[in-house]
DNA sequence: TGTTGTGAAATTGTTCACAGCC
DNA sequence: GGCTGTGAACAATTTCACAACA
């Protein structure tokens, strides 16, 4: 569902993108038991955290290295740092919302993002009616600013937010503007270069996939 | 991810979940060859409309039978229909919002549910100024209200948008309240019986990695 | 003793390649 | 001739189970 990857760990070796597709659990709950004060964390504690099996954990954390103590569990702020490194935060990326309808405007005034190590700093639209209002205290600015926003702000990844039928053009000047990892909202496949991620959000699929088990709950409607 | 399923198809054989994960994609790129005329598609054009490769599909398509013509392809307008079915869709899905924040009342405003089969039909709230107010056509009810909304609404999904402290809770009363589809947009564990069948979409996981990727493309920073 | 780190086994998912059919 | 449907080969992922060790 991601394109190709060959990232390769402190040793050398290569991480799975199942494992990748973990980190951000791991973060996340390590985020959490910091606040909290647990000083250490077993594996099957952070596992129950991060909703996933004692297994996994280590078998993940071990592509990075041994960061644990045997018998006693890996420390809490040791290990938020080296997952914070691993996933390439050791400083904020920027963001660019395109597209400001009900979504990019969410994403705008959505705080969640900040203490993860993301900032949302521009945005852009088409439409006249948008372009020069205020939302979550970003200017909204023109589409054709696109690429000056991506450089003035040092932009990393793109928020693609607009209608499927413009989603492929906007997804192309994200690129041209020097933009490698674009997150897609619209509900249509977007292509791009080998060297530029695109990861895709589709809500209506996710409903989806609940109906399917839906579905396979409910008794058949009686025939006849 | 997704809770244990034992989906079985029409022949008996169990539907493998990462199969599940791709019809939602099918659904979607049959609707767009229907409303663009295509009455038939091969496995390689339909591949390139869900961004997936041909084999896959065929794979994925015959758990549920033989739709296709040897030598022609699919019927464009059957297996559509197939795949609602296959679905669950054969009926909209009702969809209540628990939580109208940023990301909720944008849920409320969005349109794009409707023509994939589902609609919002209620949305709750704690905070007494949003109780009684109304976004996207629904009156914001009290979360108290939750129980009766469900059952007055036939609500079959719970799209679950509270700040992650609430997020178990509300979990539990959706459950509770008798829906057994929760797509959980707090970034937070959400624990339910193994009959309800829990999704989480975590939107700053997803900048996470897409975080990991841009960082295995930058040298190292020069040390000294 | 308790918990990590990891080979090996088991399971799940993907791709190949071609027989079967229109 | 072209395209589906599917067993069989292959690859990725998960789980097991236990040696290593603080």
């Amino acid at each position: 569902m991601v394109s190709d990857s060959s990232a390769v760990g402190e040793q050398g070796r290569e991480i799975p993108d199942a494992t990748v597709a973990r980190l951000p659990l791991y973060h996340r709950a390590l985020i959490s038991l910091h606040r909290s004060g647990a000083s250490t964390v077993s594996s099957e504690e952070l596992a129950t955290a991060a909703g996933v099996n004692a297994a996994k954990v280590r078998k993940d954390l071990s592509y990075f290295g041994s960061y644990g103590t045997r018998g006693v569990g890996y420390d809490v702020g040791q290990l938020l740092e080296e997952i914070r490194n691993d996933l390439g935060l050791q400083h904020p990326r920027n963001c660019i919302v395109v597209g400001t309808g009900n979504l990019g405007a969410a994403l705008l005034s959505f705080g969640g993002f900040k203490d993860r190590g993301f900032a949302v700093v521009a945005a852009v639209d088409v439409d006249p009616a948008r372009v020069g209002t205020t939302i979550g205290g970003i200017r909204v600015g023109h589409q054709d600013d696109l690429a000056g926003l991506v450089e003035a702000n040092d932009v990393a990844i793109g928020l693609l937010t607009t209608p499927p039928v413009a989603a492929q053009q906007v997804a192309d000047e994200l690129v041209a503007a020097g933009v490698r990892s674009i997150l897609n909202f619209a509900p249509t496949v977007v292509e791009a270069p080998e060297d530029v991620v695109v990861r895709h959000v589709d809500l209506a699929s996710e409903l989806e996939i609940l109906a399917f088990h839906e579905g396979r709950r409910e008794p058949i409607a009686p025939a006849s």
